[in-house]
DNA sequence: ATAAATGCAAATATTTTGCAAGCGC
DNA sequence: GCGCTTGCAAAATATTTGCATTTAT
């Protein structure tokens, strides 16, 4: 699906969600959606907020953006992670499902996708608990640390030997 | 594992940890694991604090907290979450390997227990990533905030029937 | 004796909230 | 015009940090 189309979609879907909810559709709103749509990856508020401001020359504050992504999350065009520090979120609607790699020592978080892992996952049996999304994360080291650590502990040892 | 055998090795392994990493063996950090693995579920730093102000009649303060918690972690024996606002934390050690359902709705977290999830998430091939925890979240609606919502739109269609 | 760890308070960072002004419906 | 939404600033919350004091080694 092309990136214009997508655009056209999402602003779709958060209309119909905003009618439904009651919810008035204001330019900001669908300024911060569209802004959205043009990030790759994650984001937290702060990038979003200079974003809107630099590129899309469009300016909220940051109270509307806490409150919108609110919406977006409800209806499910936006989801949100809790890594390091501040909240990260990323666009959901047309993205491929992926889990989180995150190394433990640099705090890098990567992406990856693996079907069997998905399809375990979507054929959970939850008893009494409507699936809405799910976050998988898998902390460990990666390969850049483990290469520094062992250059690390190799120069200790010399040290030690000397 | 009886209870206290298993504090009797946690303090072992925290043993070994700070001995390893020279760091001090100090009776705070020992209160404060003592602590954790009378805790069932999980915590958070309050929680932690009043817990080891009342029940263990031991005063630390907030930053030993953290700065404890930090080198726990990295022992392997705890594990921290970040659901909603303060992160969460539990034991590790001696734990069946579960997962995590949050409600959306009223922030409920329960844990469950499945095996073919957890050997899909274990036998994950990870490329140059070394492994060494994993959490996952399934977020959605549980059973009582389901049944609350569907009695709210019973009564609204109603409403609006008059 | 020395350096690491602690406690306290202040600083920082992030998110929420109250309220006046603006604007969608 | 009504009342939801916005922007701003202040408040609330969580975590980190600096520094004087204590204490493990």
């Amino acid at each position: 699906m092309e990136s214009q189309n997508v655009k056209d979609t999402v602003r779709q879907i958060f209309t119909e969600y905003l009618n439904a909810n009651g919810h008035r559709k204001t330019p900001e709103r669908y300024a911060i959606l569209e802004t959205i749509y043009s990030i790759d990856g994650h984001f937290d508020i702060d990038m979003l907020y200079s974003q809107m401001m630099n590129q899309e020359n469009f300016r909220v504050s940051r109270a509307t953006l806490y409150n919108t992504i609110i919406l977006l999350i409800n209806a499910r065009l936006v989801i949100k992670h809790q890594f390091g520090n501040s909240s990260q979120y990323e666009k959901s609607y047309n993205r491929e499902t992926h889990h989180h790699q995150i190394c433990t020592q640099c705090g890098k978080v990567t992406e990856f996708q693996n079907e069997a892992l998905q399809n375990a996952i979507e054929n959970t049996k939850l008893s009494r608990f409507q699936l809405s999304h799910y976050s998988l994360y898998i902390y460990g080291i990666c390969s850049k640390c483990d290469r520094a650590n062992r250059r690390k502990k190799v120069s200790n040892n010399n040290k030690k030997e000397k």
